[in-house]
DNA sequence: AATCGATTTAGAATTGGTCTATACTTTGCG
DNA sequence: CGCAAAGTATAGACCAATTCTAAATCGATT
């Protein structure tokens, strides 16, 4: 994704684009990929550049929040941040800790259950868990 | 569930009956329910258990290595554990951290795509995300 | 009672993430 | 321009949940 396309989406979506963020967005928002703040701080690094740490989780954060990106938890020690934003679900490899995107047409639910009284939905998540076979 | 009731269950499911071991099944395993490590805690020191922490987690960890609670990680910042052991989903609400079961035969899932390559299913887990209505 | 393996423990260490206070940029405006 | 106000970025201190470590304890067995 070029620079100026970076530019545009962040705008977009409501986010000043300093320069930080578009590094940073440019990491992330290359290809559908998860990534953690973690990987995301060393591939900043190892592309040389500055972007402190406290940066890299203000500006998830952020893009979060704009609907940028979508932050996942399968794993209690970390959050996942997704490139895809629009509905979808996700293999979990238990081993390996690889998220592989499962698109939201192809998963049909059916039956939900009401609501807990007083509340709406926002949002739904299928996570199938996986393992090597034996 | 009675002490003995607790004692044939961790053995069912090899687990050595210690009495730290059954006072933290008496508490999680009571009724079906929702606990982090940190409530399972307090209510033990609030029972005048004296059980330490690191037992706690030890525990917790190995009663979901064997099958006795379900690990739920919704909120990156805390696991869950779960007294409910067969297949099931959630609803999760936002705002309060509040989670209710849903029974598995509830929810049908269709059209489950392919797995990746080599791999077979561990588990399937629905979360619903919920807000109040405004 | 001595022994051995398993379990428990207090407290230190680790980890992912947030906060704080300061410094830097950008923008609007006289 | 020239400077204030607002918005961002940064280093490093801090925090909460969890794990680790090394020593103490327990329980069954000789």
């Amino acid at each position: 994704m070029s620079p100026t396309d970076i530019h545009r989406k962040l705008r977009d979506c409501g986010v000043l684009p300093t320069s930080q963020r578009v590094e940073i967005a440019q990491v992330l928002l290359d290809r559908p990929q998860h990534l953690s703040a973690d990987q995301i701080i060393d591939r900043l690094q190892r592309n040389g550049s500055r972007v402190s740490k406290a940066t890299v989780y203000n500006t998830l954060k952020l893009f979060g929040e704009m609907g940028l990106v979508k932050e996942i938890n399968v794993d209690a020690t970390r959050k996942y941040y997704d490139s895809t934003t629009h509905a979808h679900h996700h293999f979990y490899h238990v081993e390996t800790g690889e998220l592989t995107d499962i698109p939201a047409d192809k998963v049909g639910i059916m039956n939900l259950p009401p609501l807990p009284r007083g509340t709406e939905q926002a949002g739904i998540e299928v996570l199938i868990r996986v393992r090597d076979r034996k």
